[in-house]
Formats: C-alpha cells, structure tokens, sequence
DNA sequence: CCTCCTGTAATTTTAAATTTTACACCATTA
DNA sequence: TAATGGTGTAAAATTTAAAATTACAGGAGG
C-alpha cells in the first residue's frame, strides 16, 4: 500500500515495545508475529526508527527499546523516519503528461500549487498525534473490554 | 500509486474540457494524449466524473463539457466521485495483526481514533480547494510564461 | 450504412510492494 | 572458545495491485 502499511506497522511496534520492552526481549521475531508480517520487514522498519532516534537496539543479544518519552513520538515523526518523502508519494501526480500541449506542459506546476498545502496540512494533522495519544487509546481499550 | 494518479488525470481532463470545451469536440483520445495515458482509463475517469454530474457527455457523437461552474468543483469531490473511499485507502492499517496478541487485537481501533481525525483534515483540505482556484493558477502560469 | 465516438468487460502487461532466502557480524553463556 | 540467538542488509523471488491493451456492442450524424 501506500504509507499505511510499513506506518502502521511501525506504531505497532512502538507500542509493542513501549507495553513490554522493559518486561521482556522484544526481538523482530516477536513483533513481526504481532503484526502479522516478515521479520526483515520489521527490522527494516527498526532500523529506519533506531537511525531518527526514536528506539534503541541492543547489538547482538537483540531486544529494542523506547528511546525518549512517548508525547515526544509524533506521527509525523515516524512517517518521516520510515519514509522521508511521505508527503509527496501520499500525493502525486501522473508522470507523463504531453508537453505539447499548454495543459500538459503546466499541469505538475499548477497542481503544485495545491497539492502543497494539502500535504503542509496532512503534516500538521500529523504532528499533532503522539504515541502517547495512542498509548492512551489502548489502554482504554483494554479497560473497555472488562 | 494511491489516490495520485487517476486524480491528477482527473483534473488534468477538467481544465482541458473547461478551457477547450465549447471551442472543439473534447474525445478521450484528445484528453489520452495530452495526460499521457491510454483512452480506457481516460474513459473511466470520464465515467466516473459524469455520474457525479460534473461533466456531460455527448453520446454516440462524442466530446465532454463541464456542467456546472468551476467554483462549485471541489478537489473532495473529484477524489470523491473517483474512488468513493479514497480516505480509506490513503491512510490504511496493515492487514493481519495477530488477534492472539493484546495489541494486534486491538491495533485497528487504536488507529481508527487517531487516523479518523487525519482522514477529517484530508477531506478539509480537499474542500478548500476548487477547480476554480486550479484554473486562475493556470492561468496566472501561461501569463508568467510572457 | 459508414464513420467516429462512448461504455465496459476481459485479458495482458508492467510496475511496485512484500516475502523469502542468505549470510556476515555481534554479544552472551555454557 | 565455540554454540546460540539476534541484528543488519542485500539480492532474488513471489505476490499483488495498477495500468494498458484488446475487443466489441451500441448511439449519432453525415
């Protein structure tokens, strides 16, 4: 899919990892078990979020770890770690248009023009969502179901 | 890619039937050509547009014309008439969290609330801007062009 | 009635995303 | 100090989704 999935997938794992990092090894094994994926696709996600600071691994023994409190975890900030131009393939334009014609030849231009406030917004609306609003969500959840 | 490209090609197709409508007949070879895409998706995109009622189509003869005014067209209500859960697809969850594991069982309403929000912004932000606004900056580029 | 165009469906092709496989490298520990 | 269990990547294979192609019935107008 788009930015949904490896995004999803890596709030996923924060919260894993925030509910039971300091519990139990957390490794790609177990959280890609969880999410229902491939290990290599969360060790590549793990890695994209330990390079932006976000987590620690542990080299060798394995086992990750929150690296800064959760309401300093936007999720602008984990878009932008897994994937830095989210905004622009989140958004894009058909490639190919004919620049003979006055349309084709202007049409990324003028598109551009729009496009750019619609991806500034979704990065507000992004930023304005931290793991700890997450975090928060699960637990009631959790409650609920008693 | 997601919503991207049938909805720039979309747009594509409306500013050319706006500006070259009335003067000659607007086919879905014209519009392939200049966008840069083939006649069947054009002729999907057209299809889709006109049961909206954005546009009419002469039938048996050929060619489209815009139906109602530009500031009436709004970015949601292409994206809309496209891909009627455009939203959805945008910002999307990973398909198969493990249902044994605490958090997989819940990680799609956790995000529902948070992405809820997101997707509300995005829809917005496509509100604000209409075909209108799309074709004054086209119009501002073929001046600047002088 | 011939030509040009639309509307759709079905198939094929192409491109992108995911998974799988593979392996070097690192700590711990037995 | 060698075995175990984990990370980090790359490369290849698979799967899936998107787009293009092909095909054809049906309307309007010359």
């Amino acid at each position: 899919m788009h930015i949904s999935t490896k995004c999803s997938v890596a709030i996923h794992c924060l919260v894993f990892i925030y509910e039971y990092g300091d519990k139990q090894k957390v490794t790609s094994e177990l959280l890609s078990l969880s999410a229902g994926t491939n290990p290599v696709t969360i060790r590549n996600i793990i890695s994209s979020l330990k390079k932006d600071g976000i987590i620690s691994v542990k080299f060798g023994t394995g086992g990750a770890t929150l690296n800064c409190p959760p309401n300093e975890v936007t999720l602008y900030r984990i878009c932008k770690a897994i994937e830095p131009d989210f905004s622009s393939k989140l958004i894009g334009i058909h490639s190919l248009p004919s620049p003979l014609c006055p349309i084709g030849k202007n049409i990324h231009s003028v598109l551009d023009c729009s496009y750019q406030k619609i991806r500034n917004n979704l990065c507000e609306s992004l930023e304005n969502v931290t793991l700890e609003n997450i975090i928060s969500d699960y637990h009631g959840l959790l409650h609920e179901a008693d």
